[in-house]
DNA sequence: AAAGGCGGTTGATCTGGATCAAGAACGGAT
DNA sequence: ATCCGTTCTTGATCCAGATCAACCGCCTTT
């Protein structure tokens, strides 16, 4: 639990007897490669910090499935629109490789921001990095052409090359995998 | 001030000594048609309610104006990515008409987070809110043709067409305005 | 070790929407 | 009113990237 502590500490402080409310919430659960962590049309019940593994969030459209992003490591994992609005999602978030999260009931988080006051702050803070990464990600998205999108990840994210299938990161910059393979290729 | 009050009561409560302290912190500010709220390359101080008028937020690429959204009546304006971050925004914010705003300073806004446990929680709710949106915004841009976009624009938000420019929103909707005008006289 | 099946590559062809171009219609300023 | 700068429209052409297709690994499964 202390990848818990230490993740929410990194933006508010905890007094200990808040942390002691806190920690009881959080359950730990385990996906082998390939398992559904959330589903389209399900509730998200769960907010997760991931302790390892890789995830990807996607839809289906028109047979295909369309990558909106990654998780690893230490950020959040999950349909957070579902969880938000606590309504049937639109996307699905799977395992890539084996993956251990940590997640937070909603009624659970609900009940914390509540009663501790530094987690409604939490809250707010994690929310304003995410909508600055969707700002970020939506202006690079129209401003910049598929050859200038793969560059930028392999400069910003060399490692997701390795962790992903090359489909799901061509998805991932908005272009079929043919274009991909062919970026790289040239590139 | 009512507006103010009103809007953030739509979110949570305010006892009446929260309120007094919450009120002295907003100012009132008119722009007339045309005019610049923001600029790129500037940090965004404010945030805003938006008492009257239309708005536009985009950013120039070769030479062309990109529109990511507008604001209007009761919705929030200004360039919150560079307002959460107090660094160069890289948005434009324009008076399409003119425009009656009601804004906080950044740094009154800090001190009310502080001080005022309920804006915290105002400040995740709005975040939830504008998240949500642009996820929903995101996934239709990938699913749907140029057409569908149109018609889906038509459909949900009609009056905007009388409000701002075809080339505005035929660049909010991704598509030149020649796509767009085409699109009009098919549909 | 044979047989699928998926992921990735490479080539040929196609297309939605962009770009280029040239008027027409609509303000706003004088 | 009339002039000038936008915005909007309509037509012709173009192109980045998609689609279609064939093939080659490399894992799994049996």
């Amino acid at each position: 639990m202390d990848l818990v502590r230490s993740t929410i500490e990194r933006y508010v402080p905890l007094k200990e007897h808040e942390w002691e409310r806190v920690r009881v919430c959080w359950k730990e659960l385990l996906f082998p490669k390939g398992e559904f962590i959330s589903r389209v049309g399900d509730v998200e019940h769960f907010f997760y910090i991931v302790r390892g593994g890789v995830q990807r969030l996607f839809f289906e459209h028109d047979g295909t499935s369309i990558c909106l992003g990654f998780s690893y490591d230490h950020s959040w994992s999950g349909d957070y629109e579902s969880f938000l609005q606590q309504k049937p999602g639109r996307l699905n978030v799977q395992a890539i490789t084996d993956t251990a999260l940590v997640g937070i009931d909603h009624a659970d988080l609900i009940a914390l921001y509540d009663e501790v006051p530094a987690m409604d702050r939490f809250g707010r803070l994690i929310l304003e990095e995410l909508l600055v990464g969707r700002a970020t990600r939506e202006i690079e998205q129209i401003a910049l052409t598929a050859e200038e999108r793969y560059r930028k990840l392999v400069q910003r994210s060399p490692h997701l090359l390795q962790l992903v299938p090359q489909k799901d990161i061509a998805s991932y910059l908005r272009m079929t995998p043919e274009t991909f393979s062919r970026l790289r290729a040239k590139v």
